[in-house]
DNA sequence: TCGTATTGACACACTGATGTCTTAAATTGA
DNA sequence: TCAATTTAAGACATCAGTGTGTCAATACGA
């Protein structure tokens, strides 16, 4: 073999499962119907050692979401949602959002992960689940009245990845700047679409 | 024939095609990837029968489009936009939109619309587009200081159709009453998220 | 450099969806 | 009721995607 022992990180066999892994949800965000030919093209290996690596079609999509909501919650966790003013927070969220928008456009796309995604996911470590954490900002921002008491906390969140949804087809139709996404989902979302006294 | 002469509205004809059509939007807009089976069985008849209507799938799918984007324009029509206060006018586009959700999670989910759908489509009576209308009563909102100047008609009106998807999909899921949505939908679009003074 | 693991191209069988056709039964309007 | 049309069900061929396997060529680590 070429790696040591070692199953998961370094060596030929790891970077190649990266590769695919993201061009996976690279091409699958963009069609989910899309074949597995396809992923393999886009990742530039041979169609055989796709299934070398992951079995089915299944078992890769499989991996493709694990993958995907461990990259996504790593993003969130350096935000540290929990510190400072829930308003600043929230603009550090979005802008590490923004940063892992294939991957959030791919789980977007898939039917069982807006369940999934929403109910806390077990975290080994002591941290906690990036979406309990949102969860835990938004609950906070409530308390200290800077967000809507009105609606409910599931309802910010899903308005919150709608919009960011919205920021990053923006760019990908080329209709908004790259730079310019922050600042406008940032704006939408806390003060909607009216116009407010600057 | 049963029919007289007639090609589109009523006899039977006209009315199974319109219960395919109902129930392929509605199948698809929750599996795009749905079979032609499905869809035939989701509308009460056969596969064979369904082929006698629409050739191949393609057909099937642009005339679900088409039906789509009339049964949308005739909703938004009737929603009067040009008429009152651009504040309230877009409460009732709104609730116009709320009221077709099955068409418009189709039209969501098919890869070309969004194109179709910002622009303006050809429209043979005097009528305007109703995208085009949407957008003019967007454009007359940031006129009357009403809306945000700062961001694009564009932008406004795809966060628009965002907040409504996010909605109709929470009351899918359950999550929410089919009677609160669109003023919690209505709230949020007008105020985003952060607390406000009643 | 050398031995070995890995790769890509190819061939093959299998499956499910699709589109076409036929036929007997059912529905329709008169 | 009756004749005409439409329908559902099934048989059938086709096709694309998939999963498996083989084999020579390549890339790697020691």
């Amino acid at each position: 073999m070429y790696t040591s022992g070692m199953e998961n990180e370094s060596g030929v066999r790891g970077r190649t499962r990266r590769a695919i892994l993201a061009a996976a949800a690279s091409v699958l965000a963009r069609d989910r119907a899309a074949t597995l030919a396809d992923i393999a093209e886009a990742a530039g290996v041979g169609r055989s050692t796709l299934h070398r690596y992951f079995a089915d079609r299944e078992e890769l999509i499989n991996a493709v979401v694990e993958d995907s909501l461990t990259v996504i919650s790593q993003s969130i966790d350096e935000a540290a949602l929990g510190q400072g003013p829930p308003l600043e927070a929230m603009r550090r969220l979005v802008a590490a959002m923004l940063d892992v928008a294939d991957r959030l456009m791919f789980l977007w796309g898939d039917p069982r992960v807006l369940d999934a995604f929403d109910k806390s996911s077990p975290a080994e470590d002591g941290s906690e689940a990036a979406p309990q954490s949102v969860a835990d900002l938004i609950e906070r921002g409530q308390a200290e009245g800077v967000f809507d008491p009105e609606v409910s906390v599931d309802w910010i969140q899903n308005v919150l990845w709608a919009v960011v949804y919205t920021g990053v087809e923006q760019v990908e139709k080329g209709l908004m700047p790259r730079h310019g996404v922050h600042a406008t989902v940032v704006r939408t979302f806390e003060n909607g679409i009216r116009r407010h006294a600057s």
